[in-house]
This record gives structure tokens, sequence and C-alpha cells, in this order.
RNA sequence: GCUGACGUGGCUCAGCUGGUAGAGCAGUUGAUUCGUAAUCAACAGGUCGAGGGUUCGAGUCCCUCCGUCAGCUCCA
């Protein structure tokens, strides 16, 4: 075990000690309280509560004061171990329901944890005493599901984080800031890129520079998908019910789709696009040699996610799918999966996202035999096993019609989202009686690949958005060069250099205002605009351009046409700077 | 959907125990013509999320609904 890992237990031992001094103060202030359980979890750990009186943010204030006389007190913290029978005993004199029904699960020797007058059923193990803990912080407070079932009671579960020392407190908590500060939502409204309206709850509106930075991932999008073999269509958001009881989503997934009537006909609004690459499929007989077909499209889809769930544009009721079918021999599984690994890995690096990987198998609710399940999963194992690729198994978290690889990239500060992922089918093209002829003139069934790299534009907007802090990439920006002119005197001078760069293809804006350089310059840092170029007397008089570069800051004179081309060179490069 | 909190001009926020709305920024207009992160002044802008109720009187109290936020559950 190396000293990394050792830090990381400690701060693990240290949380759960803490969850436990929480706890204990909870007790001494409300000795009616029932408590839950209390783990550790990434960054701090938490406690649940079932208790009539409701906490407020003034509570934690309370319980924090409580916590520090535990500290204080220096109590030993002591593992006891006992029969499950008498720990039964024990909490049942205590009314503590919930650890009753914890016991019911364990074995018939379990341990307990005492310090003072409080004692929790426990695994530990423990720091030696409550004086050990010295930086945390309570968090917040939030309903939780006893055993994260919805049909259970809703306690009340407070949050915390505690730390090995003050400045990694300090410094975890100005992360929290930073993270705060480069919130999409934020930004997205300082940088009018998009906005949710009351009138559209979880239906984002685009703002004319959203849009800008949208269409730039779509051509960027376009560009590389020409470059592998994709086609790319586009179907209907609206299709005849009868279709989805066959896709199976009908079935599946029902609650989250939205239904209309035409002409007394019931149609539903897509969730997502397959079922409609199915139909383009069955247009016409498909000979072998036209496999692989690698189908595209952009797709709107619409989800009956529930209210609670909305965030900004991570987590919308439309966004449109990156996505794409490819319609294969059998034989050509592995080579194709490995293309789209590699596709979405040459996305990723554009943007300087890490990712790992993950691969989720047969769900609860899927559709198809166990022996397809298998094969389709061992087919994913294989492409991922030939990549070199470490991955995680999520079992059992696979789409209803295929297991699926997904891809978990990391943003500037470390945080992980889903986005890419890959679903292998062999259901799908079963229920739609997809055919094509193989060289012996037979009619065989071709395999499918669901998969996008994106995951939603609207999702992966939000994510690069707090990945760049709003500082997007001169490609992506939604104005890349702001002229600003010194004074009245210079604006014909501005708008001659915004031509010229107009007419280069660069969005570029002038700032006609009459206001000082200064606040000019301090509006375009803020709008997070790439480069600001300066003109006044001696630019206009030498036929140059003062640059500023939003990081780089002054970076002198030059010729107007040496900038367009050291410009477009960084655009075209997509650099990411 | 569930638990809790919140909802005042475009944005950020004041408005004590109910007496009939206020600031800064943004905007508009005018003055200023200025060298690398905020010039000055004036003006304009709000049926206080919506609908009921209590009251002589509601932004302030009560109810219902909508939306937002922190989570739970779920997920691109």
């Amino acid at each position: 075990m190396n000293e990394n890992m050792e830090l990381v237990n400690q701060e693990e031992v240290l949380r759960h000690t803490t969850a436990h001094i929480m706890a204990q103060a909870v007790l001494r202030l409300w000795p009616e309280a029932k408590i839950a359980i209390g783990p550790v979890i990434k960054n701090g750990f938490y406690y649940d509560f079932d208790l009539d009186h409701r906490f407020t943010p003034e509570d934690l204030q309370l319980i924090e004061a409580e916590m520090e006389k535990i500290v204080a007190e220096d109590l030993p913290i002591i593992r006891e171990e006992i029969s499950n029978a008498d720990a039964v005993k024990m909490f049942a004199e205590q009314n503590q329901d919930y650890k009753l029904e914890l016991l019911e699960g364990l074995d018939p020797e379990v341990s307990l944890y005492r310090q003072g007058e409080f004692v929790d059923l426990c695994r530990g193990p423990h720091l030696e005493s409550t004086s050990k803990v010295k930086f945390f912080k309570l968090q917040n407070i939030a309903g939780a599901y006893w055993r994260g079932d919805s049909k259970r009671p809703m306690l009340q579960r407070i949050y915390g984080t505690a730390f090995l020392n003050g400045k990694a407190l300090r410094e975890h908590l100005r992360m929290l800031e930073e993270a705060a500060k480069r919130d999409h939502r934020v930004l997205g409204r300082q940088l009018d890129l998009f906005s949710l309206q009351e009138e559209g709850p979880g239906f984002p509106f685009f703002h004319p520079k959203g849009m800008v930075l949208r269409n730039a991932l779509e051509e960027y999008w376009r560009e590389e998908h020409r470059k592998r073999g994709y086609v790319e269509v586009k179907t209907p958001i609206m299709l005849h019910e009868d279709l989805w009881h066959r896709s199976g989503h009908w079935e599946n997934y029902r609650d989250n789709m939205y239904f209309s009537q035409i002409d007394e006909q019931n149609f539903a609004i897509k969730p997502m696009n397959c079922p409609g690459s199915m139909l383009l499929y069955r247009r016409k007989l498909h000979s072998y040699r036209d496999l692989p077909i690698r189908m595209a499209e952009l797709g709107l889809v619409h989800r009956h996610e529930l209210s609670g769930t909305l965030h900004g544009l991570m987590r919308v009721r439309s966004f449109t799918q990156d996505d794409a079918h490819i319609f294969m021999l059998p034989s050509q599984i592995q080579e194709e999966m490995e293309e789209v690994i590699d596709f979405v890995d040459a996305v990723y690096k554009v943007f300087g996202f890490k990712y790992h990987v993950e691969l989720s198998t047969k769900p609860e609710n899927a559709i198809g035999d166990d022996a397809i399940w298998e094969e389709a999963i061992e087919a994913l194992r294989i492409a991922l096993e030939a990549k070199e690729l470490d991955y995680v198994v999520n079992e059992g978290d696979g789409a209803f019609y295929g297991p699926k690889i997904d891809f978990h990239l990391e943003d500037s500060i470390g945080r992980t989202w889903q986005c890419g992922t890959v679903q292998l089918d062999f259901a799908m093209p079963e229920r739609f009686d997809l055919t094509y002829i193989d060289e012996h003139d037979q009619r065989k069934r071709p395999v499918m690949i669901h998969r996008v790299i994106y995951g939603s534009l609207e999702r992966f907007i939000a994510i690069l958005t707090e990945h760049f802090a709003g500082a997007f990439p001169t490609w992506l920006a939604p104005v890349q060069v702001q002229v600003i002119p010194v004074g009245d005197g210079y604006l014909e001078y501005a708008e001659e250099v915004a031509k010229t760069l107009f007419d280069g293809g660069i969005r570029v804006e002038v700032d006609r205002r009459a206001e000082k350089m200064g606040k000019k310059i301090r509006e375009a840092q803020l709008q997070q605009i790439p480069y600001m170029l300066i003109v006044g007397e001696k630019e206009q008089e030498a036929g140059e351009i003062s640059v500023r570069h939003r990081r780089e800051g002054d970076l002198g004179s030059q010729k107007l046409e040496t900038f367009l081309v050291k410009i477009t060179e960084e655009i075209a490069q997509r650099e990411n700077k």
C-alpha cells in the first residue's frame, strides 16, 4: 500500500468518526431522534436521522457547537463485540428501530463503537478518541429515502466533511467555491448562452451566442463523421404509437414518454432515435456488401424526467443526442466497436478531457434471451481488451435492449461526467426483423450498435462551460475578437479592422460605445473573449493593431494580416488554449 | 415524484413584529475622447411567481398551484 492510499484511509476513518460525533451531538440535542446510517462518501460523510423536528441551517451551527464539546471532552472510542441478539436488545431499549432493521441482515456477532454515552452499530475502524477530530464542517441538509427506496420513509440527511489538517479543509472549501463560480447555469446567463423559462421547465432556450457554440460543435461533429464513413439522417420527432410497441419502448420506457393524438390516432414523441433508424434500414433490401452502414443523426428527443431532477442543461426534458446506429455483420462487431472507441478517444482529446470506461450488463427489464446477452457482453469485453482499456463493471446497468460501454470524462477540476455510451444490440434487429442478404443469397440478421459521443449537445455544452469556466477555446468562442477603439476618433479604423477579420471568417465585434478603454477591456475580459484588439492613433498610423489575449495580457502590436493568419490557424487546428 | 428551503425591476440583493415598494450593476439620454480589468450626471424600469383567503389595509399572515435550489430516486 503506498503512502497516498494510507492517507485516503486515514481520511476515511477520520470522516467516519466525525459522522459518529455528529450523530452523538444530534442525540444530545434531540434525544428522541432515531439514527439510521452514517457512511463515508467521496469528500465527506453523512448521517441520516428520523426526527419530527425539521433541521434548519441554524441547527447545523448548534450541532457543530455540540460536536466541538464532544471533541473537547476527549472521549475514548471503544470497540465492543457482542452477539447480534444482545445488540437487538440494546437498540430496542433505545428505540433505535433502524439499527434493529440493520441487525436483521447482519452476522450473529456484531461490533459496536462506544464514545461516552453514545453507541453505534459499526464495523469500524475508528480513531481512538473524539479529540482526534479537529477540522470538520457540516455542509447541508437534504431528504433521503431509507435504504434509497422511494417507497420507504424519507429521512433527514446531514452532509459534512472532515480533513486531517486545516489547510486541506480550507482547500476543499475553496474548491467548492470554484465549482460554484463555474456553474454553467450562472455562466450561461452571464455569457448569454441559454436560458430556462418558467413556461418550459426542462426545455432550454438557446440564445444567439449559445447557438454559435452549439453550431461549432455540430460542425466539428459532421466533419469527423464524414471522415469515418458515416452518413447523416434525420428522423421525425413524432411517430405512431405502434412503432413504440414494436420497439419495446412502450413496455419499458412509457413513463418517460410524451404522447399525443392526431386524427384519432395515438402518437408518441420520440425518447430515443433508434426506432426511426430501424425504419430507414428496412426501406430496402441490403446486401452483405453494403455493411456496415453507419447512420448518424443529431436527434432531438423528449423525455419526461421527474421535476426534482431537472438541472440547468445537465438534466433536461428535451435534448439532442449525437446519435449513430451502425448496422453490421456479426463478423464486423469487434472492428466496429474498436473504431467507435477510437472515435470517442479522438473527440475527447480535442477538448482536453481524460476519461475512464465502465461496462454495464443485463438489467431487470431486459428484452431478448440470456444467450444473446452473454454474446453481446462478451463482444464488448473483447473490444475493450483489444484496446487495452481498464474498465469497471456495473452489473445490471445496461439499456433494456443491450449491454453498454460508458465513457466517463473528467473535467478540469476533477469531476466526472458520463457522456459517451456505446451499446451493442441484437434485440432491436430481431424485433424489427432486419435482414441482409449474405454471400449465399440467404437472409441473415444484422447486428446493431447504438452510440453517442457528446452524449447530448445540451449536457456537453454544460460540461464544456464548467470545464473551461466559460473561457472557451477560440474555435468555440461565441465572439473570437473584440475590437476596442481607444476613442471615437478611431472608430472608422476599428470598423476597417473588423471588416478584414469578418471577411476572413472570424467572429468579430467592435465596441462602439463612448466608454473608456479600461471599461471595454474589463467587459471583454468578463465575457472571456479570447482576443481584444486595441486600436488608437499609433495603430492607425502604422496600419497595425495591439493584441491583448484574455489570459496572456498585452502582446504588443503587429500587422493585422499577421494576426489573421495566426488566429485562423488556431481555429482551424481547434487549439485548446 | 419525495423531503426541506427559496421565489421583490434584465442581474445581485434591501424591505423590522402587516400601513400601500428601495439600492448597486445593466439599460436609455447627455456630457466626457480617454492607451490595457469599472468616467460623471440625469432618466426610465416592478400588477413583489400565479390564484384564493384572513384583515379597514398583505411584498410581509394562511391555503392551493407553478417554478427554482440542495439532495434522494432516475439518467444523455
